[in-house]
DNA sequence: ATTATAACTTGCAAAATGCAAGTGAATAAA
DNA sequence: TTTATTCACTTGCATTTTGCAAGTTATAAT
């Protein structure tokens, strides 16, 4: 009885209906929020993969908030929840073939911001910068592949 | 004294302090919110540049909404507004060469939408669409010229 | 001169957010 | 083997943001 609850809850879709399908409004209900797209750079470029991992972020996620936002995006198919071999109070949030889909995305963010935010981050990642102006999709193709693995990219990347 | 206090408005930054200088968070706040990025939606896709246009988008803008990004979007310099010549009541939001630098993220978003929405309205630009998925970069120039112009795209790649 | 339209404001109820303080299950320490 | 701690959440509640509906103000059309 409650295999088949846990197993009817990880089959639920998002049932709330789409204001629209254009397809600018299909990303922003889907992982179009501040706060979820906080999550997924977490886990591409620092690894992050727990609750708790997230909740250290520099921007502060209200836990509530943190909560409800992993949710949706087990519910739109974006992450994916498994349980921690060795430690079994932990939930581990893995990207599916759909989240990892959205890393050219985010890199094409990155460069728009690393152009006008004078005080940005990026500049500490020039060279993933320049590779992703040079090729979006040949990097995104390689990122994808660690982070798959669970490995977060900024490491490899910083001046 | 009214004309300098225009100014000073059009001039007015984005005053409130960045919650963090990460790349992601800053496209975030600049432009990431729902609202915000479908009226730049409008303004590429169907060419649409005055409140009462925005006002009349299928999502159904809340009018203090609208108003409240719009400002927004002006503050950080993505919007230029303009009186319109012809009618001194409408005000005409134009693309910055900022808010053009956009054009290939959101081209990356309609990309990821079209794969994992069934039902998307991108399927009535297939041929956009693939030219997007070939070469996102050389695409967006080209749209970037037109909509510079204030044209929208949509009607030149319906199937 | 009157009416209509465009672009906003304002007021207020309803929903979403942000803390602070739990809860319960699993691990670690005494 | 108790006891304390950690981890992943909930819950309650004050504050903030939304979403209507109903103005307001400045053109424009009749």
């Amino acid at each position: 009885m409650q295999v088949v609850s846990i197993f009817l809850m990880s089959m639920k879709k998002s049932n709330k209906e789409l204001r629209s399908h254009c397809p600018v409004n299909f990303g922003l209900e889907a992982f179009g929020d501040r706060w979820a797209l906080l999550i997924l750079r977490d886990i591409i470029f620092r690894g992050k993969k727990t609750y708790g991992e997230f909740l250290r972020s520099e921007e502060g996620f209200a836990t509530n908030i943190l909560a409800s936002r992993l949710e949706h995006l087990v519910n739109e198919g974006i992450l994916r929840p498994e349980g921690d071999e060795s430690d079994g109070r932990k939930r581990i949030y893995l990207l599916t073939e759909k989240g990892l889909d959205l890393i050219p995305m985010i890199f094409e963010m990155i460069l728009w911001s690393s152009k006008y935010d004078n005080d940005s981050e990026a500049k500490q990642i020039v060279r993933l910068v320049e590779l992703i102006r040079k090729d979006n999709r040949s990097v995104s193709e390689v990122v994808r592949e660690k982070v798959s693995r669970g490995e977060g990219i900024v490491k490899d990347y910083l001046n």
